[in-house]
Formats: structure tokens, sequence, C-alpha cells
RNA sequence: GCGCCCGUAGCUCAGAUGGAUAGAGCGACAGCCUCCGGAGCUGUAGGCCAGAGGUUCGAAUCCUCUCGGGCGCACCA
């Protein structure tokens, strides 16, 4: 995964949309420099600059330089720009400003085709070839069937899910999957919880096990199973001998009932792994093997240790402890090595802040199996506070006084609960204001933006219903062909400017791995276009004009579906 | 004690690989519906980017330290 693009091409960098307006631009200055005879500068900023004073694009070109040419950078930008030859292309004209800027206006129609680009097939218009077809595994939620999934999990779903689609949008073959540790003993906890709450339905007095899971959806379970099999599950006798049983039953339905939950959130995984299946197959002692080879273990007090601290981490690890058995980090490092064995050539996985300890060891793990260092990528996402009153709402798992994510749907609905969860950096903590997210009204961005696609849709719902015009004349690919040159107006303009960088923002969104900079985007687009609608009649007697401004909302309409796509939001017709 | 993340407007947060005068939303205040959806639009106020040094043409951004907040430091998972 190229962070840091190579500047060496100009008719193709690898990773960027061939027919993005940035790219095109990009590529022209390394042409100009090389007929200058100049280097191509390590790094080459071009940028939407904040002021529009300072032109359409803007670039450092001429300060990169002026370390390698030792000149000053300002001298520099005026050559390039007095040898920037007229073009009839892209370039309308170069401006050299402040210290060294070169500042670039394009020309219209750039920007109107790259609108046409976007209308007659929006899936090559967003796709880049960052990922080269290659295949990467997204590994997610991961939670542990031990109690319903509540709002941490579902920060963990929408980033994994939003970072495959927008990977996938930047030509990776994805994989998403659900690593299930159904091995350990937290299951058997579980199970001992299950029957703790069976025996007491015969008998409240039956105590419970300490550091067991108290939440009442177990008392349920109980309940059900008393209901479909009777009062004679326990033998008096021996009442561990049912011990298994009700561990598998515990399994199987809080199992099942995160994959509902999920499916509620819109969220699907193409594969389930079981931890003990890697038993099964042999995994756990084969990656053990492996790093015994590499001379990465060694035997102390009784226990296999890994020597972590070799490959960057601050301490060595225990493998194997002294009682026989495996820790958790061995079928750990066992499962990624199935992953670098299934033949993906990457691996990003998606974590809460209290594991963020785990990164060194398992990047060392990595390490000392000998795959390149960034094959695996780990996302570390911080806490989420519920705001609910302006009080935190307390959650935990064991204690059983929480917000479960299906409670949260319910309560907000996909969209915005989805939207909250993603608008953030995953590395800064999440305030979740339940209020807000309550609330329909414009406090609440979601449909700030969802109400740009609904509204533009209501424009060609009204031509339609007036009846001079049929529905083809609505469709992107008729729209296409409209005269895009009527689009004169400044705001026009902007709308036209802001669907040409959106190919690029999927593009480093992807590559970042940072969902959130699509929220970014689509509420600048949605401000953009609640600007512009309020300022013009698109339904008009002009019909020329009409249809060139019909096709700039049908753009942004498709642009905003597209975004909220990737953050698997639903972009409505009607609100 | 050590490690990781964070500290930007009253609140919640963006600020890309260091770039030009620090941005948005909400809240506050003042306005806009004979007009395609007012879940919208316009304007005003609000900042020593936690603090102190350093690197450089240039720092909210990189480095060091200090102070705050969160998380993690198991032969648990």
């Amino acid at each position: 995964m190229p962070s840091r693009l190579p500047n060496g091409s100009p008719a193709g960098i690898p990773g960027r949309p061939a027919s993005s307006v940035e790219e095109r631009l990009r590529a022209r200055i390394l042409e100009r420099l090389d007929e200058l005879g100049w280097p191509a500068p390590g790094e080459l900023a071009v940028e939407r600059p904040r002021d529009p004073a300072h032109g359409d694009w803007s670039s450092n070109v001429a300060l990169a330089l002026a370390k390698p040419l030792r000149r000053a950078p300002r001298a520099i930008a005026e050559e390039l720009a007095r040898a920037w030859q007229p073009e009839p292309g892209l370039v309308d004209s170069v401006e050299v400003a402040g210290p060294g800027f070169v500042n670039f206006r394009l020309r219209p129609d750039v920007y109107a085709s790259a609108l046409r680009k976007l209308l007659l097939d929006p899936d090559a218009y967003l796709r880049s070839d960052a990922g080269r077809g290659s295949s990467v595994i997204v590994e997610f939620v991961s939670s542990n069937p031990t109690g319903p999934l509540h709002i941490g999990h579902g920060r963990n779903a929408a980033l994994g899910d939003a970072v495959a689609s927008l990977l996938e949008a930047a030509g990776w073959s994805v994989t998403r999957e659900y690593y299930f540790n159904d091995a350990g003993n937290q299951m058997e906890t579980l199970g001992r919880s299950l029957q703790a709450r069976y025996s007491q339905l015969l008998d409240p007095s039956t105590s419970f096990p300490e550091g067991g899971y108290e939440g009442e959806y177990l008392v349920r379970i109980a309940e059900e199973l008393r209901a479909e099999l009777g009062d004679g599950l326990i033998d008096a006798s021996d009442p561990a001998a049912s011990l298994p049983f009700f561990q598998a039953r515990a399994a199987a339905v809080m199992v099942e009932s995160i994959r509902a939950d999920l499916e509620v959130f819109g969220v699907r995984f193409d594969s389930w792994f079981n931890e003990s299946c890697l038993y099964q197959e042999g995994l756990v002692e084969r990656a053990l093997e492996r790093l015994r080879d590499r001379g990465a273990v060694y035997e102390s007090q009784g226990a296999v240790w890994f020597r972590s601290s070799a490959y960057g981490d601050s301490d060595d690890r225990v493998l194997v402890k002294s009682s026989g058995h495996p820790t958790y980090f061995l079928p750990d490092v066992a499962y990624h090595m199935d992953k670098h064995e299934r033949g993906f050539a990457r691996a990003v996985n998606v974590w809460g802040a209290d594991h963020h300890g785990y990164v060194p060891r398992m990047q060392a793990a990595m390490a000392a199996l000998g795959y390149e260092p960034d094959w695996l990528h780990c996302i570390v996402y911080q806490a989420v506070t519920l705001l609910e009153g302006g009080e935190a709402v307390k959650l935990s798992t064991r204690k059983a006084r929480f917000v479960t994510l299906r409670e949260l749907v319910q309560e907000v609905g996909a969209a915005v609960a989805r939207y909250f969860l993603l608008m953030r950096r995953a590395d800064t903590h999440l305030n979740f204001d339940l209020d807000v997210a309550r609330a329909q009204s414009d406090e609440n961005p979601v449909y700030y933006v969802q109400y740009a696609h609904a509204r533009s849709q209501s424009v060609f719902t009204r031509l339609l219903a007036a009846g001079a015009h049929d529905a083809r004349d609505t469709e992107p690919g008729r729209l296409a062909g409209a005269n895009l040159e009527r689009l004169i107006l400044p705001r026009e303009g902007d709308l036209l400017k802001l669907l040409a960088e959106f190919p690029d923002l999927v593009r480093e969104a992807a590559v970042a791995r940072e969902p959130h900079r699509v929220a970014g985007f689509l509420e600048r687009l949605a401000k953009e276009f609640h600007i512009w609608y309020h300022e013009v009649r698109i339904l008009g007697e002009d019909v020329e004009l009409m249809r060139a401004r019909l096709a700039l909302a049908r753009g942004v309409q498709i642009a905003v579906r597209r975004g909220l796509g990737l953050l698997g939001i639903s972009a409505p017709e009607a609100m």
C-alpha cells in the first residue's frame, strides 16, 4: 500500500484515478519540470487552496525545488510560470504568489468533463488503482459471544465495514471476516453462567458464579431452555457433566444474536472464522514450530517464550504457559499466519483501544515469521462515551447496565448510528450524544447530507409531474449530454470543482483507512448544494440551462449516494 | 513508574505529506417562505491551536520537556 506515491511517470501514476483532475495536473507539472531539466521533487503537493484567490489548484513545487536547485523559490516559480506553454487541454492560467506558490486556474471544460464521467459511469469515476486488484482481509468486530454487542462494538463494525468498502473502491479485492474465540475460558464462564441461571429457575437460592456474566439475556436463554427441554437438564449427582451442553447452547444463541444485530446494523461478513479450527487443523502447533525454526522461541521457568523484544516489542511474551496450555496470543499468531497462507496480500485489523498494547507484539510475530513490515495494519479506535441528558451512560458487559447496539439502532436508526460512529477520526474519543442523534432537526448532520440527496430527487419528481418531460430526461446518461457550459455561476463552479475532488478524496481516505474524511466531504458537498439550490431555480423556461442544472443536481446526488454508500448509510429519495 | 492515544471557538470536532489570513456544525444573537421540500439559506459574535523550548524560508502539524484527560502494561481473553 503506497502511502506515498511515486512521482516518476507522468503518463500514469499508480494509485491515482487516471481521470482525476488532480492526477492530470500533477502529471502536467512533472512534464514541465522534465522539459526544464529540473528534477521531480520528492514530495509534490497539488491541492485545492482554501482561498479561491489562490486559484483552483496550488502547488508547492517551487518551494520543494528550492533546496535541490539552490535557487530562491520565488524565482523558480516565476521561471516555471513563464515556461508554461499555452495549452488547450487543462490549464488556463498560472500565477506565482506568496513565497513561491504556483497557482493554477483550469479551463471550465475540465470540470464539465469530470461531471460527465461521473454521470456516465460512477464506478469507473470513483475507482482508483491503489489496490491494483490484490487481496486484503479486513477482520473486525471479532467480539467474543459472551453478550450482546454494545456501542463500542458498533464503532468497530462501522469502521471495519466502511474501511472495507473504501478499499474496494480503491481497487482491492476485500474479504470481511469475523474471528470468533470459541476456545477460551470466557466461553466456559459463559456456559457456567447459563447453567447457574437455569438452576436458579428451579431453585432461586442457587448461587451465581464469581465473575460470571450477569446480563439479563442469559436469564431469557435459560427460560427458553427450560420451556423447550424441561427441568431435568442437570444431573444432581454430577452437575459438571452438563456444562458442555450449556456452553454450546449459550455460544450458539449468542453468535446468532450477534449476527442478527449486525444484520440490523447493515454489516455482513463474508466469512466467520472459529478459533477452534486452528487447534483442529494443527495450525497452533505449526505457528509455534515456525517461530521456533526462525530462532524466535526459547524456554524459561517451564514456559515457552517468544523473543518479541528482538522484533520491536518492549518485552518477551509467553506462548505456552508452564501448565502446558497456550496463551491467547499463540492461537492469534496462528490465525494471522493462516490469513497469510490463505494468500491475502494485506491484512487489516480493527481493534479497540484496550488492545493497543497488543499491536507491537503481533507486529513482532509478523516480523518473526518474515512477513513484509506493512503486511498487517491495525486500526486502533478509542472508546465511545454514550451521552444522554448530558450524562455519560456507563457501559459494562458484565454488570449488564448498558445500551446494546440493537437498542441503539431501534432508537435512532442504523443510518444515524453509523454516521455518528464514523464522523470522527478513529483515534479520538467519541462522544455519542443520544439526544442529538434522536433529534430529527438541524442539530443532526446526517439529515443534512441525506436531505441533499432527497432534495435533488424531488426536483426530478417535480419535473416529471409537470408532464413535459419523461423519465429518460432525468437519467444520468442523458443528462451527460447537456450543455454544461451554461453552468457559469460561481456557485456552479464551486460545485463542479468539489465533485472533481471526490475521486481523489476516496482514494486518500482508502489509503489512510480513514472513513471520517468521506463524512467531512459529504458535509461540504451538501452545503454547497444547499447554497446553490437556494440561489438558483433549476426548473425553468430555458430548457438548455435547465438541463445543465439537472445534470449538476444529478451529479451531486450520485456523489452523495456513493459517499453515503461507502459509509454504509442509505440515501433516501424522500424523507 | 513505563508505553500508546488525545488536548484547536461556550459544546462536539475537522484541519491531508509541515504551506499562504485557523475552519465547520451545534449553541447564542439578528434576519429570509406569493418561488423546484424551511430537515434549508443569510449575517454577527466567539481563538495566545494546553504550556515552554527546539528544527526551518515556513509549525496546530515534526522533536524534547512540563501540565491535564483516556487506555494499556498477566504464564487473562
